[in-house]
DNA sequence: TCAAGTTGTTTTATATATTAGACAACGAGT
DNA sequence: ACTCGTTGTCTAATATATAAAACAACTTGA
């Protein structure tokens, strides 16, 4: 009982009914009061009352016949206040859009929550094409390009803390084993400056991916192009090296320098003058 | 105190925690705790509590300089999935891209919630206007046509519960002034299947909008253009109407009839195999 | 410089949320 | 029909979250 939780001042009522809302998924829309009982090991009448609580919120609401809850409305009075805050993806688009368009791929940008790689925008390609990629999703940070990107920060002990994991899950053959690997390609794609990886994470998809900057220099997201195929022709990938390097670069001039909103000639100006904290 | 709360079983630690989300918006993206516990009504002790919680599951984060909080990235775990889980979005979205490249004009699907017009999904125009409605955005309902063309279903009856007040809050000289009115207006909508109307919510922008049925024949959601501008040429508009409908009933048709297109047992069928540990 | 007001964090008595269990209603299997 | 298991809802005893109060660390203003 003295014991000096790290979470002594937790309310679990929020957290279990935060915990409900995250059961639900693309794969399971509509879960049944038991059901979830059973997965947060909550007992029944406690999630009988957070779904109430839920439901007067119009955070869940029951289906049609009554026995089972999915997602309601409300649920967006919160994610796409959090995107509209970030002035990244506000900047962001036009750039996707422009990538997009002069390239045909699907343009992305993502950053990194932990061990996760988010998408926060994608412009798709005007190819029909059904990616199950979308706004929100998450891919394994260690096993993606952008991953490698967006890990350029941190130091070999930083990722080691990170992935205390002797064997890190494996998605390709390609995929690094450990820690070490890990930050062997990382630092590779640091020094670069951009990526350009066939099948990586998944086959026959090609990405291509550079790091875009903050105020302090460190990487804050990465901007990147999704290319269906199994590789991308040897006299093609230069331009789309450099398409993609520039889209990030301009990115990154645009958060530098979002001092004053005021002066609305902040355009473009990479001239950095010598960082001081 | 022996009162039958018709909110006995709520969970207020729930609630509250939820509440503190809602009011991080795009204006006020940033928020102390001193200020939420004022606007909440709430103890500091307890808002600092929910905070912490929040903080510990990623839904909140401190700003740079510890002093204050905006909303974390786990918030991204939950909108998206909604959204997923909505196969009305899945099936609209095409639709609304090739009414917009037909058009020019951003294209929009928007359900209601109570006597919100919410946004699911919104093409953009070509042309970089930057328009402050995205998806998850909520306008009224009463003072919008995609609101008339959402509140077609509703008795005069229905419509006064919901709009109990005397006088509507008005945005424009053609608002509505009161729930009769707004049922004249509603009822005219739904009888010719679609509206169009210039300058009706905000002053420069024309609305076209058709509402899409589900398969009882309710009205499920609203498919619109939104065009800049004082008005619309008069032989412009029988095309834009034309292909508004159009993308309406296709989407109509589309979810009346998907039924079950193939063996995906993807859905959560009450067929429970007795759980064995 | 000081004093008065904020604010972040902690403690602790007490009000209250929690949950084991009870109950009825349902459904599936025999 | 009749079990037996599952489920939705409700209640009451008790374990526990809550919020008043206290503290130190900061601001702020004069």
């Amino acid at each position: 009982m003295s014991e000096t939780d790290p979470d002594r001042y937790t309310v679990p009522g929020l957290e279990r009914g935060l915990r409900i809302l995250g059961e639900f998924s693309r794969q399971e829309p509509v879960l049944t009061a038991p059901e979830l009982a059973r997965r947060l090991g909550v007992p029944r009448s406690t999630v009988f009352r957070l779904l109430v609580t839920l439901e007067g919120m119009r955070f869940v609401e029951r289906t049609p016949d009554g026995r089972a809850y999915r997602l309601g409305l409300a649920i967006l009075r919160l994610g796409f206040e959090y995107l509209a805050s970030l002035d990244m993806v506000e900047l962001g688009r036009p750039l996707l859009d422009s990538l997009r368009d002069a390239t045909g791929y699907a343009a992305s940008l993502v950053v990194r929550d932990g061990r996760d790689v988010v998408y926060l925008h994608r412009s798709a390609s005007r190819a029909p094409f059904a990616t199950a990629v979308s706004v929100g999703t998450r891919l394994p940070a260690h096993a993606t390009v952008f991953g490698h990107v967006l890990l350029g920060d941190l130091s070999l002990a930083a990722l080691r803390s990170l992935y205390p994991e002797q064997v890190l899950e494996s998605r390709s053959r390609e995929t690094p084993r450990d820690s070490t690997a890990l930050f062997e390609q990382v630092q590779q794609v640091r020094k670069r400056g951009w990526v350009l990886a066939a099948g990586f994470f998944e086959p026959h998809i090609c990405t291509v991916a550079a790091p875009v900057r903050g105020r302090d220099g460190h990487i804050i997201a990465a901007i990147g192009l999704t290319v269906p195929g199994a590789d991308i022709a040897a006299d093609n990938r230069p331009a789309l090296v450099a398409q993609v390097c520039g889209a990030a670069a301009q990115l990154s001039a645009l958060l530098d320098y979002r001092q004053q909103p005021d002066s609305e000639s902040a355009t473009v100006k990479p001239r950095v003058v010598a960082a001081k904290p």
